[in-house]
DNA sequence: TTATATTATATAGGCCCCTATGTAATCGGA
DNA sequence: TCCGATTACATAGGGGCCTATATAATATAA
């Protein structure tokens, strides 16, 4: 940061920045067409096959704070993916289900993602991928446990 | 996304979105004591040896889009980390540096990120923190290529 | 030299994420 | 049973990224 030869630009770290920033953009242009984006992925995911989860089981599930799924929630319900019904056990809460009209889209969504991933890792052989995937999970881990000591 | 078997959260991007998001908030908590944040890096580094730089070329720099980074400069001239003066050479523009205040804490800065990044690739080895950026690199590439064919 | 690009910023509008905090309902133990 | 702790959600405020579009200044070409 105050040294010619230091570069935080070649780092690990601005790497994973810049493929989640061109991911997004990609996954978002692509399922545009369907009323989808990738931030509702775990969403979808955990939906699909007709289960009803709560707002906090949903930000569990997608690892992301509650007010960011409560907006999310609240994008998606106004774009018609999802449905929202009161929790009969728990007066606080609602259950949330997807669409039928969702429902619907999924296969297609599925399929554009899948392509999408296939390119992504063009040039890779399996065992490279699967390389990958192991390394990220390592970082990850990492990052998590650095959390965990900065904010117990 | 309509099949038990598949699963989106289980896929290199989502692991890097993930660490993506870790890793901003990590670095940003850290470097809070000296008011800097990650995203200010790459204009950190840019004008780390007292260059002047225009806004558009800190956004190819940084790889952000120009909005992007007319945002983040409004925010670090609020904070008293750059200083704009006009460019003799062209009425449009101004030439962007930092103030000596920013300039003082780079080396702490500097020294707060290694460690970060050394704590982040912990139980890696070199060779698998270089395998990591390549096939990081590799990946990167292919992202780019799918956005250039897809807006040329 | 004048009309036409091109370029540098600015601005508007939106998505997605975060922290901090408030409110209401539920739970658990004295 | 009743009260304090926990839990579910809502809200406020902000960072950081994006696309689309407007405006002014510069560059280029007929």
């Amino acid at each position: 940061m105050a040294d010619a030869e230091w570069s935080p630009m070649r780092t690990p770290g601005h790497y994973i920045s810049r493929i989640a920033r061109a991911f997004a953009r990609i996954g978002d242009m692509r399922l545009r067409e369907l009323g989808f984006a990738t931030a509702q992925l775990p969403v979808l995911t955990a939906l699909k096959d007709g289960a009803r989860l709560s707002q906090t089981e949903l930000a569990r599930w997608a690892k992301v704070e509650q007010p960011s799924m409560a907006q999310l929630l609240a994008r998606m319900e106004r774009d018609g993916i999802i449905r929202r019904e009161p929790d009969p056990r728990d007066r606080r809460s609602s259950l949330i289900a997807l669409t039928d009209d969702a429902r619907a889209k999924l296969p297609a969504g599925r399929a554009i993602l899948e392509a999408g991933n296939r390119e992504a890792m063009h040039g890779l052989s399996d065992e490279e991928v699967a390389t990958l995937i192991s390394l990220l999970q390592r970082v990850l881990a990492n990052a998590e446990e650095m959390e965990r000591r900065a904010a117990p």
